[in-house]
Formats: structure tokens, sequence, C-alpha cells
DNA sequence: ACAGTAACCTGTTTGC
DNA sequence: TGCAAACAGGTTACTG
């Protein structure tokens, strides 16, 4: 599920709720996540008032009065707001419950994580080497642009790479990739400033429009029917191999790309 | 220090 | 229908 547009969509729907309230309980069903849930920090845990949720890159951050939850959803990870005590589904690992509500995490394939950290949560050392938050003023063309030298590697990995910018993910890399007109293979070093600022706008414009979808897709989540939409009928390239181009007609082409999949126009994309 | 690959894990889709 | 292989939205650890 979760690109930023989901991570942030998901912040959004949780920050409201949680903030201010105190820690009843949380429940660990499932230790063994990306990183280990270690039981010793309960006792840290367990009491404290929420001060607030925020979002770094795709971390979904809580801030306690000492320390803070840090939450990823890899892949498959969805957070949702359940009966204290509804009984556990399949792949539910951890309830964190502030009373009357009661946060619940569910995920297949484990990619996700729960950590709590004593100290600054930005400063954790999964956090404080990411890249620019992809709204930030700071990522601009020109930044890109400087940083490029160093990549040997394609356009379509150097977005996606989050020591560089954050919240890039396969779907946006291949959506932004097609809006600005770029064929993923090309070095990173070889594209010019200007691409790099129409690269730019691209990014952010592909990422708020699923934002906006993101709003709906919660929505569709909690429906009895809960598919997400993935808002598929906006896409342009991913997922359409074989399918026309929506601006020339040529036939989409897939590629693997630093073993993900990658889809573009190579009429529209050069 | 960077590029490329393997790995973490389960569910769903595809192909024989 | 059954079974195996391929593949999936993320990220890090390792190797060269």
């Amino acid at each position: 599920m979760p690109e930023l547009p989901e991570v942030e969509t998901t912040v959004n729907a949780i920050s409201g709720i949680l903030t201010k309230r105190q820690i009843k309980f949380l429940k660990v069903y499932q230790p063994k996540l990306r990183y280990f849930f270690k039981s010793t920090w309960l006792n840290s845990i367990v009491g404290q008032k929420i001060i607030n949720v925020k979002r770094r890159g795709k971390y979904i951050i809580i801030n306690l009065q000492v320390g803070a939850l840090i939450v990823h959803l890899g892949m498959t990870g969805k957070l949702f707001f359940s009966k204290p005590n509804e009984p556990l589904k399949k792949h539910d690992h951890f309830d964190l419950n502030v009373g009357q509500f009661n946060l619940r995490y569910n995920d297949p394939r484990r990619f996700g994580c729960l950590i709590w950290t004593k100290s600054e949560p930005l400063k954790h050392k999964l956090i404080i080497k990411l890249g620019e938050e992809p709204f930030s003023n700071n990522f601009t063309g020109t930044y890109l642009y400087e940083r490029r030298q160093k990549h040997k590697t394609s356009i379509k990995n150097f977005i996606m790479n989050n020591k560089v910018v954050v919240g890039v993910g396969n779907i946006y890399a291949n959506e932004a990739l097609f809006l600005a007109g770029i064929n993923p293979k090309t070095k990173a070093c070889n594209i010019s400033l200007v691409r790099f600022n129409k690269l730019v706008l691209c990014i952010r414009n592909v990422l708020n429009q699923a934002i906006e979808a993101g709003g709906t897709t919660l929505q569709d989540y909690f429906s009895p029917l809960g598919e997400p939409g993935y808002f598929k009928t906006k896409l342009y390239v991913y997922g359409r191999e074989h399918e026309q181009c929506r601006n020339c007609e040529t036939t989409i082409k897939k590629v693997i790309i630093g073993q993900r999949s990658s889809f573009y126009c190579y009429h529209c994309q050069t």
C-alpha cells in the first residue's frame, strides 16, 4: 500500500485522535517485524502522553513526553482504528490503545516496523540520513543537479534513493518520469538543470494528486468493500505494459531497473 | 563512496 | 484443478 501519499493520509487520520491522549496499553503480538520490538521498551511507553504525530519520509513518528515511537508500513502495513477487544485477524501485529480508541497494525509481509527510541527521533539512525522532503523548499532542480554527478545510476534509481529525496516509490517514480518526459534508464549524471527543474515539479504534482486520492483510498479502506483503488485510472504508465500511451498511442514498455518493474513510453520519454 | 544484488516475508497472479 | 514460479507498494546489508 504505502508510498508517501498513503503515509501522509494515515498520519492525518490518526494524529487528531492520538494527540494529547495517554497510552493505556501497547500489546505487541508479533515483535519480529523488520526490526525486533524489545519488550523492555514497554515500561518506557505505557502511561506516556502522546505529544503529536509527524511524518518524515515514509516513517511515522509518534512523539511521546519522553522519546518517540517510530512506525514504518513497509510494503503491506496498515494502521487503522479497531474496537479495543476486536478479535485479532491474521497478521495483526500490535495494538496501541489510548482508551476508547485503539490503533491496530496489520502487515502480511512484515516489512514494516515499530520501535521506540529514547532520544530525538529525527536523529535516529534510520531517520537522520534521509534526503530532502519532496515539498521542502530545499528540494529543487538545482539540488538534484548538484547531487547528480556522484550518481552514475539511472535517473529512476536516483529519485527512488531516499538519501536523495524521500517518498518517491516505484509507482510515482514511473509516473513522475513520464510527466517529465524523461526515459527512466537515462543516467542521472547526464540530465540537465532544466530537466531537473521540470522533474521536481512533476514529482510534486504526482504526489499531490495521490494525496488527494489517498483520502478517498483511506475511506474506501474502511468501507465493507475494502479494496483501495490506487486511483488506477489516473496512472499514465505504471502497470500498463502493452497498453497504449495516453498521449501518443505508442505501446508502453516494461523493463527492469534496479530489480523493480519500470514502465515508460519510448516516444514521449527520451 | 557508490552500484548492484540479495534478503527480509506472505499473498496473489500467472503459466504449465 | 493443482502446483510451482514469478511478482508485489520498501529498505537495508552485503559484495565488489
